[in-house]
Formats: structure tokens, C-alpha cells, sequence
DNA sequence: CTGAAAGCGCTAACAT
DNA sequence: ATGTTAGCGCTTTCAG
């Protein structure tokens, strides 16, 4: 942590001008037909001293900061999280930070936060857009902010967006449930939403239902449910209707559906859940899952998202990434078996 | 998101100077002895024109960046992801900004972290020490650099810090298994870690363990062990020994610890882990844990940091967080029902 | 090839 | 009480 050190500090050491130092330093040496000498002079002698730019100064004199601002539904769920991680890993190998930032699907904070990081000058936006949005988006859009929605997206706005193939996932996960002939009322969990991969995966669900020729059972929660209540209104949805197998839109809409049926001391039914969680893993049986592949879908987040920024995307990028069944306990065992466990 | 309205454009248009803006909106108005009714018309303009500084050149121009750099073991824990929420949220009231990064216990990358976030003249550090950043913290320390350690300290280094009543934590909940007559044998599954949580840790099992003259079992995994090696040894250290119950010292070593049972098809010991987690909620039966207050922490931390580096911090503070035993089945059950159950 | 100098937007010492 | 102005450290235009 020596005390830091300045371009000026360089030039005067080395008895040549900043302005020869800032070329070299941003790589203008070529193009500015530095010689190669003097060029590799200063490299080495600001690798031995240590030199950093001042990043601030840096970043006022260019517009640019190098920030990345990452607004998600919420860190703390694993899937956001996860890609939380991926990006900021891929972020700083192109010398890009990441700032993230949860928004708990409350349109009001995000307009704060995407203002917040507009303060903050940064350079690009990846966003799990909540309800509500549209207005504050549309603006960012024309004022040629770079942005990548990701999850879920606008319809109705012309972004680059990544999202996962909800209604295959959604469909392929209820025929699993209807395949099994013991399986005659599927039931689908899900939130009041119209958020784009809720409204697939309701799909997904319906287009199962209808190829089988079965009744629908849909049962939606509050966003902002309390959880004690979710509990309640899921235990009497299973319940009520003696479903056999469930279908959850999330992770944690299964959490609470497992939750119900312990306190309840319900029999489970078959389940799938999207996205997946430790817990499923672990939980007795193993909870069935769609998974989505979370470095496939930072990878092209923090890609589109720096082409932007380059100026690279020459076209809309409408990103989705395949999702996968994976069949676990919850979804095959036997339900006599079940029945025993629980 | 209109575009960038400057300081100079505010007294332009009241014909006034930047300064005088300047000094209202820095709130030295009556300090420097300007008329209210002048204040007044500056802010309510302000505050029409919705102008805010543009915070770069704040920084640069006053040295304060207003970013604190807080720097986890592993942000996807929910332990720290929860203090985590809780920190950015008390520092975004006091108009601070959180970076929040992992460093994976690896000492290498907390270094090139810290680094980073200087360059990025971050204006104060909250850091849990992985082994091995002794040099790198004094250096800070020696520097003046605002800086709070967290869930575990240097006891050779003279810092502010946070943490558990680790001791008192362990301690508990050992004797709580001991004082079930069915247990004789206690294990206890910690880390290859010289940090100071798991060091008070051990010494709270070991003052149990001997409190009832029992022998210790203490099985110890390396901290980047593979998963799957890791499930082996804990599988062998219950198994071999026949141990009746089990303290974890982490919630991951735990989850590890559920997985071997499962995988091995085990009779599930008596246990109790350290840090909650969702899975322990839900597991059947439920897991017993040592929690942490995660808002107390994050509330201290904070505190402490921003005393710290508003100079007001008149000695040196060195808080620890009193921890709660919660009994769930896991630790409770008697052992016939355990292994009917699993 | 290199140097002088003008700013990026803001704060605050200095002047009035 | 309020205005003038010199930087914070860097990039980049313009002149050599």
C-alpha cells in the first residue's frame, strides 16, 4: 500500500512528458509511432513501481467507469446468485466491476437503483426486470443505454435479452408428471405475474394438460405473500383437490409447498420444481427439478452486454438457453412408497 | 434520464455562483452565512430540475469514493449473504455503496481484491481473513485504512472487529447433546483452520467434552476438500466410531454430513450445526443449529466502519455477538424414532 | 515522435 | 455573504 503514485511521477522519472506515458500506457504507442524502446522503458519501469491509474480521474476524463450494474430479483435465492458469480468472474477478466444489487421484484427500487447506477456512471445494465418497469427501461433504451434483460423480458421493448426455454421446460416437466399413469390431477403453482417466464411456463403447463386431455389445477400466490399464509392457501390447493403431482413455477414456491406439506403432515405428491436449490438435493425423496444452466447463462449475458458497449451487436440479441428435466425422487417413487416416508 | 445537468447550470440559471451552490448543497449554508431565503430557492430548484452531483468528480476532487468493500468467504452462503443484505442496506441510508466480492478463503485473492478496491480508493474495508493475510491487513492497519474484520480476527493485529461468541456457542451446544444420557459418544467436525472462529470453536467442544469426562472424536476436513471426499470421510468418522451424535462447525460441513448419511443409507446421529440454513428447516427431521444474529452483526460492522472512518471511534472494538442455540429434532429425537425414520 | 495545455465536474481556499 | 479560481489525476487535441 505504498503511497500512490502518479502519471506525472513517471514522466518526470523517466524525463519525458505524461503525454508520451498515457499513450504507451493505453496502448497508442504504434499508433503514435513511439519507439519500441521507449515504449518497453516505461512499461517495465511502471510494472516495477507499481503504477494504477487513478481510475476515478480516469473514468471522469473518459465517461467510462468500468462498472457494470447488476440488478436481480434476488441475491440471496442460489440461481441469482450463481449467476452473480459467473458474471462477476467474467467481468473482471475483461476489466469490467460488477455492482449487484437485489430489487425484491419492487419496481419502485429498481427505478431507484437503476438511477443510483446511472449516478454512478456506469457503463451497462443486466436486469431481471419486476412489473413496472417498462417506462424506466423504454428511457434507458432510447437513450442508447447499453442493457441486457435477463430471466424474464418486455415484450413490448425492443432489448437484448437471455432467458431460458421456459415453456419447454414447463411442458416437458408436466408430460414427466402425466406420464405416470398414477398421475391423474396435475396441479401448477405459481406467482401473479406476468413477467414473461411465469406466462411460458403456464404454457408449458397447459399445452401438457391439453395434449392429455386433463383437467388444469393453477393455483397463483402474491409476489409478496407472507410466507405463513403462502403455506396455508398451497396446503389447501393440494389438499382440497387430492392432487396427485405438483408442478412449481420456483424454487422457493416449492420450498414453501414442501413446507406446507410437513407442517400439514400431508403425503407428498409428485413434484418438479424449477430451478434448483441445495435442499432438493438433500430433501427425502430428492426434489425433481428444470434446471438452468447458469454459466451458459452468464456467459451471454456479460457478452452481449460488452458487444453493446463496443458497439459489437449488430443485431438484437433474443438469447434462449435450453433447460433441462432432471428426475429425481420426488417425481418417480412410487406413491404407496411416498405415502410410507411422509 | 434527462441529461446530465451540472452545477454550473444551477447558478447559471439562478444567477448566482457555483459556489454558493456548492456550499448550500454541501449543507455549510449557515456555516458560511448565506440567507436562507437564498438556500431555500437553491435546494427547492435542486430539487425540481432533480439535479445530483456527479459523484466522480466528487470523489476526485475530495478523496472519499463513498464505496465500502466488503470482502466474504463466499457470498453464496446464506450467512453471508444475509449479513451482506443487511450491511448494504445500512450503508446505502448513510449514503455509502457496497462492492461485494467472494474470496473463497483463498488468501491470494483476498489480496488482489483488497488491491483492487484501493485502486478503487474504496474508503473503508469489511473483511472476513482468510490464513495468511496477516501482512497484507497490517499493511492497512499501518496505513490508517478504516477496517473492520469479521466472523473471525487476527488476535496479532490490533483491528476493530466482529464476531461470534464462538466459544460460549459450541460449548452450549455440546453439552446440550451431552446432557441426553443416550449419547456417550460427542464428534465434533470442524476444519484444517487456524482462523479464530474455528479455533474457539473446538476449545467450546473440548471444555464440554471434558466438563463430562467423555472422550473427544474430532474429525477435521480440508477446507477446499472435494465434495465427494469429504462425504467419505465424515461417512467413516460416524460410522467407525459409532458416535451418537455430532457437532458441525459449519452449515456446509453439516450439509456434507446429511449427504454422507443419505448416501450411506446411516442412522441419522444426534446433531447440531453451526450458522442456519433453509435445508435445516425443512430436513426431517429438522436440524438443530447455533445461529448468528445476522442483522446484530450487520448493524455493528457498519457502525463501527463508518465511526471508524468518521474518526470517531475512540478505542479499538472488539464485539462479540452472543449466539443462540435453537433445538429442532435433530437433536432431541430419541434414537429408536431416528432410525426408523432414516 | 513528443510536449503544453485544455478540460471532465466538483470543492474550497482566498478574495472581496 | 458571495464570487474567482486553482486544482483532484487523467486523456487527448494541437503544435511543434
Amino acid at each position: 500500500m505504498r503511497k500512490r503514485i502518479l502519471i506525472s511521477d513517471i514522466a518526470k522519472s523517466l524525463g519525458i512528458s505524461v503525454t508520451t506515458v498515457s499513450f504507451i500506457l493505453n496502448g497508442k504507442a504504434k499508433e503514435k509511432r513511439i519507439s519500441e524502446g521507449l515504449t518497453k522503458r516505461v512499461l517495465d519501469y511502471v510494472k516495477k513501481v507499481g503504477y494504477k491509474p487513478n481510475q476515478l480521474a480516469q473514468s471522469l476524463r473518459t465517461g467510462q467507469s468500468k462498472i457494470l450494474g447488476l440488478i436481480v430479483e434476488d441475491i440471496s435465492n442460489p440461481f441469482f446468485s450463481n449467476v452473480a458469480k459467473d458474471i462477476e468472474k467474467i467481468a473482471y477478466d475483461n476489466g469490467y466491476h460488477i455492482i449487484y444489487c437485489s430489487m425484491d421484484n419492487d419496481a419502485t427500487k429498481a427505478k431507484e437503483l437503476i438511477q443510483l447506477f446511472y449516478d454512478r456512471q456506469v457503463d451497462g445494465y443486466i436486469i431481471t426486470p419486476p412489473e413496472g418497469l417498462e417506462d424506466t427501461l423504454s428511457n434507458l433504451n432510447k437513450n442508447n443505454v447499453p442493457l441486457v434483460l435477463f430471466d424474464r423480458y418486455i415484450p413490448t421493448l425492443e432489448t437484448h435479452y437471455v432467458v431460458l426455454d421456459n415453456f419447454k421446460g414447463a411442458f416437458e416437466a408436466t408430460s414427466h408428471l402425466l406420464a405416470n399413469p398414477q398421475n391423474k390431477k396435475v396441479g401448477y403453482v405459481s406467482l401473479y405475474s406476468n413477467q414473461t417466464q411465469m406466462r411460458d411456463r403456464l404454457e408449458g403447463y397447459m399445452k401438457a394438460i391439453d395434449d392429455h386431455q386433463q383437467q388444469a389445477y393453477i393455483k397463483k400466490i402474491k409476489i409478496d405473500e407472507e410466507e405463513g399464509e403462502a403455506i396455508e392457501q398451497l396446503h389447501a390447493f393440494m389438499h382440497d383437490n387430492r392432487l396427485d403431482a405438483v408442478l412449481f413455477a420456483t424454487n422457493y414456491l416449492a420450498i414453501d409447498g414442501l413446507k406446507a406439506v410437513k407442517q400439514y403432515g400431508m403425503n407428498l405428491p409428485h413434484m418438479v420444481a424449477f430451478d434448483d436449490h441445495t435442499l432438493f438435493k438433500l430433501h427425502e425423496p430428492a426434489i425433481s427439478v428444470v434446471t438452468q444452466d447458469t454459466s451458459a447463462i452468464a456467459n451471454e449475458l456479460i457478452h452481449t452486454l460488452l458487444n453493446e458497449i463496443k458497439g459489437k451487436n449488430k443485431e438484437l440479441q433474443k438469447i434462449v438457453i435450453p433447460c433441462e428435466l432432471q428426475v429425481r425422487g420426488s417425481s418417480v417413487i412410487s406413491q404407496e412408497t411416498l405415502e410410507q416416508t411422509s
